[in-house]
DNA sequence: TTTTTAGCATAACAAGTGTTATGAGGTTTT
DNA sequence: AAAACCTCATAACACTTGTTATGCTAAAAA
């Protein structure tokens, strides 16, 4: 097992320990105990406890964004758009527990403005690659020329985020069917095929 | 003073260390430091610090709320619905820290399910006036009689509440115009003046 | 006026925190 | 085979945490 496999595990130990038992109560010694071990293992592959949660929280961030690029593989087309912007809604539990690690993150860096400012790069990366998908939907002139592209890419990414929280905010949240389907509406209004008639 | 406004100086002495340093970071001593005075007075207002934060939560949830139920003063119409979602966007320095608060609330519930189904309810009663208001509007007319009311509510409390977070966490975030813009944007999707001809 | 209570400061407590040093045992390198 | 190194356990460190008990002062009630 290769050094960065360790330092994964150890991760993944966090990500569990965070999940169940919330961030504040992520100890070094909490994560040690959910990885089967001391935390002479903790202390040996980060620096820190600042360390490994910038890790974690890069990992998650990676993740998400792995699995939006993945999707890139399709046709270009509002299939593929609607599939990259899906790909981090919690439809399934493995993305239910990256969301709640996500969401633990994000109230950890409140007061916190260099880890908030971390994470905005991370953000801004996703907003990168969704303003490109819409600069090349564009460019097939199957966007307007007029529509504003920043505002839009940060318009759907809000909509994404919200729709994903909707599922640990609500008690009667959105099935993985309607997420979709509140996605699926906002892209269709995107496209000048529903929108050259007004 | 009052009992009862000692108990809100408490509160909003919290609320400006939550803010200022994050929740975690967030003692009893720097609460009372906050309020200028000792440990004494918070302990003698709040059993324990799990009640402070319940009393704190539900203040930002009840002040979301009453600011968004103050909208309806005006007469039924798009502009109504449209200013009820938009009372709790980020628009001011208040309701950025009211949004932070929230953040760091939320984040803080990850992995404790009571404090988070807590949540819920205070945001079940938001849906439930949106939902309200949405049925107003079906009722004149306004919103098509297929629409599903309940999927629409949800939808529009995730776009905003996507919109809010966006404020924190994208860099170019949107600015109060483009916020309210998205919002009007989606809330005249919802009137069957511009789905009639779908 | 006496007594009771509210409001608050002070201090101490045990528990849990991140961090660090030390060292043992195994593996790789030289 | 010897030296260097990686991996990890153990233990101790200085702090911070929430909580509780004690007591003082001023206001209210008797």
């Amino acid at each position: 097992m290769s050094q960065r496999d360790r330092r994964l595990e150890v991760s993944e130990a966090a990500w569990r320990v965070i999940v169940r038992e919330g961030l504040d109560r992520t100890s070094m010694r909490a994560i040690a105990q959910e990885l089967g071990c001391t935390t002479g293992v903790v202390t040996h592959y980060f620096r820190d406890k600042q360390e490994l949660i910038l890790f974690a929280l890069n990992q998650v961030t990676q993740s998400l964004l792995k699995a939006m690029q993945a999707q890139r593989a399709q046709e270009l087309g509002v299939e593929r758009l609607l599939n990259m912007v899906s790909a981090f809604l919690p439809q399934d539990v493995e993305r239910q527990a990256v969301l709640k690690v996500w969401l633990a993150f994000l109230g950890y860096a409140v007061g916190r403005d260099s880890l908030m400012a971390e994470h905005q790069q991370s953000a801004a990366q996703l907003r990168e690659v969704i303003m490109q998908e819409l600069q090349a939907l564009q460019s097939v002139k199957l966007i307007r020329d007029d529509v504003d592209l920043e505002l839009e890419a940060n318009a759907l990414l809000a909509l994404a985020n919200g729709v994903s929280l909707d599922f640990l905010i609500q008690a009667k949240h959105l099935s993985p069917e309607q997420q979709q389907q509140v996605i699926r509406r906002y892209v269709d209004e995107l496209l000048s095929i529903h929108t050259s008639y007004l």
